[in-house]
RNA sequence: UGCGGGGUGGAGCAGUCUGGUAGCUCGUCGGGCUCAUAACCCGAAGGUCGCAGGUUCAAAUCCUGCCCCCGCUACCA
């Protein structure tokens, strides 16, 4: 059986989840749904992000430890990814013995292939912001460019990752595969980026400053830098590294018994050079096979605002939630994203959204189910012609090509149009005269079969994106569950009892 | 500064590679239907396709110049 293993980023453990974390989350969730759907056996991850400096902060801060703070933290997260409906199979905490033992294992395998040195790290410390510049950061006058103030001029011991011994292997990796990173728009970026010399990464912090980490199996006084530690999470998950592994038994797996590598990696386009150019120059390092691909989204924008906590103009997705439901939130995000675009949030757009799968879906899914109980006293007819079957097969491929080439927006505007075209297709049709006329009744078994099968065929495209709606019509038409992509146009539908429902997509009192 | 993306009727987008009557969704206006969640279906109005030149029988589409917007330009999460 075909094999998809995806995965969310990490979240960092610090805040709550926000509207960025659940569309990325509800993004891949989509995804692996309709890979689950088209018959793959499926891994999907996700987790938080535990260590690191801003743990260690906003844990002190609020009078608590740091590994009080992420259970606090991940209690929330995985309250939020089950309010959202979200099917991942493994959540992931970077402060569980298993990753912390990988963790070990990978960096033990690099430092003992030469591929990790220490040197003096150099920058320019804000005391004030608690972090280091760069020399183009501060500029000639030597000034934090946050908070205006000056900087000193410190160095430290740090360890170093031979990153730049791997830019040309990158560059090549990304030239000869196109669909690497998608979209498009971002694959440029990172070839661009890489068209500078690259620089070794600092891959360490020294316990004095920083002791919320895993500690380096080379150094007792130092802990590995977070993004490493956070990156790795995805070897982890996937089982190719043992924990434990060591210089004399490093500790790796045949990756074809295990998840590794990973089908896709989805996150948002702000730390997609962490993705596309830490991680793969890593795995390069460690002898692993590179993931298949990255796919970078853009981010909701509010009144031209980023949507972050720091300029707490946050909007809870979960807020939407009361109104319009979890699926209802879900259609949103997933249907007015134009993935690689940024897209802007605003109640009105929402709202349109909404009462655009209200009108066009659910009540093509209502006026179908009547009919079929008014006028064949709620048994599916058998069907006498083709009724609308060239449509559904045009559709199915259309939407396959989008969801394959990660369009998910694009492939749910297919499916609508099917909706679309059914409901025209119900005017053109007129069962209600053709009720009225016994000479009639094929028509109407065909009109109504037709209508009966589109909905069936839908259930399958729109599960991924709401599942719990999909479940319930699926129910509404005799179904035990949705049907896979499969099955949705070939599964006997003649003699099934219908049942109609609540309306699938309730428009809300205004 | 360099690299990349974009500027198309009120809004959001497609079309540009492979020149040939400017398309889709929403909104507005008019009509239709009655199975349905005041939903659905049909039709109409509305754009000199950022600006200026050029090539061509013909340019949103190709070429040149300019204007404006956005992203990236990494390493202490």
């Amino acid at each position: 059986m075909k094999r998809r293993y995806i995965t969310t980023p990490i979240y960092y453990a610090s805040g709550d989840p926000h509207l960025g974390h659940a569309y990325t989350t509800v993004l891949a969730d989509a995804l692996a749904r309709y890979y689950r759907q088209t018959g793959a056996e499926v891994r999907f991850l996700t987790g938080t992000d535990e260590h690191g400096q801003k743990m260690q902060e906003t844990a002190a801060k609020q009078g608590m430890t740091p590994i009080e703070l992420a259970d606090r933290m991940v209690e929330s997260f995985q309250r939020a990814w089950k309010d959202l409906n979200i099917s991942y199979d493994r959540f992931i905490r970077t402060t569980e013995p298993d990753h912390v033992g990988v963790v070990t294992a990978f960096l033990e395998r690099l430092w003992a292939n030469g591929q990790i040195y220490d040197d003096m790290y150099t920058g320019w410390y804000c005391i004030h912001e608690e972090r280091y510049w760069t020399e183009k950061d501060v500029g000639a006058e030597h000034l934090c460019p946050d908070c205006k103030r000056p900087v000193d001029f410190v160095e430290e011991k740090n360890y170093f990752f031979r990153m730049s011994d791997y830019q040309e292997r990158l560059i090549q990796h990304i030239e000869e595969h196109p669909d690497w990173i998608v979209p498009e728009t971002r694959r440029n970026e990172i070839l661009g980026f890489l068209k500078q010399p690259l620089q070794d990464l600092s891959i360490s912090r020294p316990k004095s400053r920083l002791s919320w980490g895993i500690t380096l199996p080379f150094d007792p006084d130092h802990v590995c830098y977070v993004w490493v530690d956070a990156l790795i999470n995805y070897v982890t998950a996937s089982g190719v590294l043992e924990p434990g592994g060591g210089p004399d038994q490093p500790g790796f797996t045949d990756p074809g018994d295990s998840w590794w590598p990973a089908n896709l990696h989805v996150m948002g386009k702000d730390i997609i050079t962490n993705h596309a150019v830490y991680w793969p120059t890593l795995l390069m390092a460690a002898g692993l096979p590179l993931p298949d691909q990255i796919l970078a989204h853009g981010w909701w924008v509010m009144e031209e605002e980023k949507m972050s906590k720091s300029l707490g103009n946050v909007v809870d997705p979960l807020a939407l939630r009361e109104d319009y439901g979890t699926d209802g939130v879900r259609w949103y995000l997933l249907r007015d994203m134009s993935i690689g675009s940024d897209a802007s949030y605003t109640p009105e757009r929402f709202q349109a959204r909404y009462d655009e799968i209200a009108n066009v879906f659910g009540n093509l899914a209502n006026r179908a189910i009547s009919m079929i109980e008014k006028y064949r006293d709620g048994v599916i007819p058998k069907a006498v012609g083709s009724g609308l079957d060239d449509e559904i097969a045009s559709t199915l491929s259309e939407v396959a090509e989008h969801m394959d080439g990660l369009r998910v927006h694009d492939a749910i505007a297919a499916a609508m149009e099917l909706a679309r075209t059914a409901n025209g297709y119900v005017d053109t049709r007129e069962p209600w005269a053709q009720a009225k006329d016994a000479s009639r009744a094929d028509d109407l078994d065909e009109t109504l079969a037709s209508l009966a099968r589109v909905l069936t065929v839908l259930t399958a495209l729109f599960e991924p994106v709401t599942p719990q709606k999909m479940t319930d019509l699926a129910h509404q038409l005799g179904l035990g569950s949705v049907p896979t992509l499969e099955q949705a146009h070939t599964i006997p539908l003649a003699g099934l009892s219908v049942e109609k429902g609540d309306p699938l997509f309730p428009r809300p009192d205004r």
